[in-house]
DNA sequence: CTTGACATTGACATTGGCGTCAAGCCGTAC
DNA sequence: GTACGGCTTGACGCCAATGTCAATGTCAAG
């Protein structure tokens, strides 16, 4: 198939798919056009690119993951690397979460100074 | 003052305050040199901003502080403009939070799968 | 006079994942 | 032949908050 269908079928731009291959996530077959030409399994490695990015990966971050599909493996996280990115992101995301948390208590407690009642009326009506 | 000992007092670079005074955050007088120069009251406003950017406001989040402080209050807090933006920061965070949560729970089910026994380790060594 | 520390403005680089033109080639249908 | 849609590459825009030149001006000390 060529850029546009592999474009509709992973529900991506084709802007995005090029993107990727400048990357290096994605690699193409060009026609005799020029034109690029991809199969089934790179519709494959296409989903697990959005799959991993929806979920707040980067695209660095699904490398590991890529090459584990493309190494054979039927899934992206067969591999010890790409593990170990799951355990990577975790902590990066509790520590992020943690960062907010405490933020949000600061920010409640100058909101509480500013304006005693705001917050205890915040919890009353909604 | 100038713009360096100004910079140096609130910890920021120059760079930084020549920034938030093309983004209208600061304005200074100019001496016959065509130099910034500042007094003790945008010590202070450098200071409220700083401490609401490392709270995760951005610059715009902190414009009404900074009026309400230009307006004579006390503190840049006083101004309901203010308040409203707590409570929208407020909102935002614990929206980040919800988002980052669902995130969470979302790798650690394919670390599980991906790797059973795994999540259950960390819990074991940390 | 020169050096050096400070000041000025302006503009480009960074990070990420694209959107959105722009200009032109390819192929098919009419 | 021409119109149309899909493809190509390239390049700029966006968001935030600076960092980092670059080229030049100012002022006090030696």
């Amino acid at each position: 198939m060529r850029i546009g269908e592999l474009a509709e079928r992973a529900g991506v731009s084709t802007r995005s798919l090029r993107y990727y291959e400048k990357q290096g996530m994605l690699t193409a077959r060009r026609d005799a056009n020029g034109y690029r030409v991809y199969d089934e399994s790179d519709l494959e490695l296409v989903r697990e690119i959005r799959a991993l990015l929806t979920v707040g990966f980067t695209l660095e971050d699904a490398r590991p993951f890529v090459e584990c599909l493309r190494a054979g493996n039927d899934t992206g996280d067969a591999c010890p690397d790409s593990v170990a990115v799951y355990r990577r992101k975790l902590a990066e995301i509790d520590a992020e979460i943690r960062l907010l948390w405490q933020r949000r208590q600061r920010v409640a407690a100058q909101l509480t100074r500013a304006c005693p009642g705001c917050v205890l009326r915040d919890f009353r009506e909604g």
